[in-house]
DNA sequence: ATGGTAGTTGTACTA
């Protein structure tokens, strides 16, 4: 089972790029986040075209996450099941061919010390709640998408220049080793440990063009799931393609 | 310390 997640920066604006990549790829299950559409825009159609079958849970111009499978998505939730608000839709789960996965956009943050960067980290420390409460996480489980954070120093191309900055500050990555003390597997670090593996890289500095991004996609995976895992890898030359999104998809391989 | 681009939107906001 081959399986990705990639920030697609609206999925109408990106959709012939959404395409050509499901046709070249041919993955089993896509991860997306920042949809940035309502229902009633999302593209089923031509995802049904292609054989994918999608779960979406998309709000307008902002965030939006959704699922798409060749085969059928079960147990599928929207949103943290205790929030009653759900203004921001930034969460979407389901079961597919026996693996469970959590399909995640992580707030930004802006600016360390902004109300935005106090925000994220509330809502942390809200998922951190939910992964160790909600699930048994001796069972395969894929948690996997934008989470807006870098893990180390590894994962950025210039890390003194990143110092403290938002997506690598010591709170935010304090998270995100949090979730994986509860025995999380970071699947491209465990593939990559030399580090230097980015998978976003910011348009308005001509990043990637520059070969200066971030490693803030992540996908992490209990043991169970982690142990099938045989294949990593980060699509940069769909990030090189006309008009991409400024992530690129990040593709796992499970073994049956 | 700041700005740069992109998407959606509508003449600003988020990233």
């Amino acid at each position: 089972m081959r399986v990705a997640t990639w920030n697609v920066n609206s999925i109408r604006a990106r959709l012939p790029r959404l395409i050509a990549w499901l046709e070249a790829q041919e993955p089993d299950v896509v991860c997306l986040q920042e949809t940035k559409c309502v229902d009633d825009e999302f593209p089923w159609d031509a995802l049904s075209e292609l054989g994918y079958e999608a779960v979406h849970h998309g709000q307008k111009t902002y965030n939006g996450v959704a699922i798409l499978s060749k085969t059928p998505i079960e147990d599928v939730f929207r949103g943290f099941p205790d929030d009653a608000e759900d203004e921001q839709r930034r969460v979407i789960g389901g079961t597919i061919g026996g693996i469970q996965f959590l399909d995640l956009y992580v707030v930004n943050g802006e600016k360390v010390g902004s109300e935005k960067y106090e925000r994220k980290l509330i809502w942390l420390e809200r998922l951190v709640d939910f992964l160790a409460s909600y699930y048994d996480l001796g069972t395969p489980l894929v948690v996997l998408g934008d989470f807006n954070i870098t893990r180390d120093d590894r994962d950025v191309y210039d890390p003194e220049r990143f110092r403290d900055k938002i997506l690598c500050s010591g709170p935010e990555r304090e998270f995100l080793e949090a979730i994986l003390e509860l025995g999380f597997v970071d699947l491209v670090r465990e593939h990559y440990p030399q580090g230097g593996l980015y998978t976003w890289f910011d348009f308005r500095t001509r990043g990637f063009e520059r070969g200066q991004g971030l490693r803030i996609d992540h996908v992490l995976a209990t043991p169970p799931a982690a142990r099938a895992c045989v294949e990593v890898e980060v699509d940069l030359t769909e990030r090189g393609q006309e008009k991409p999104s400024d992530h690129a998809p990040v593709i796992v391989t499970f073994d049956a």
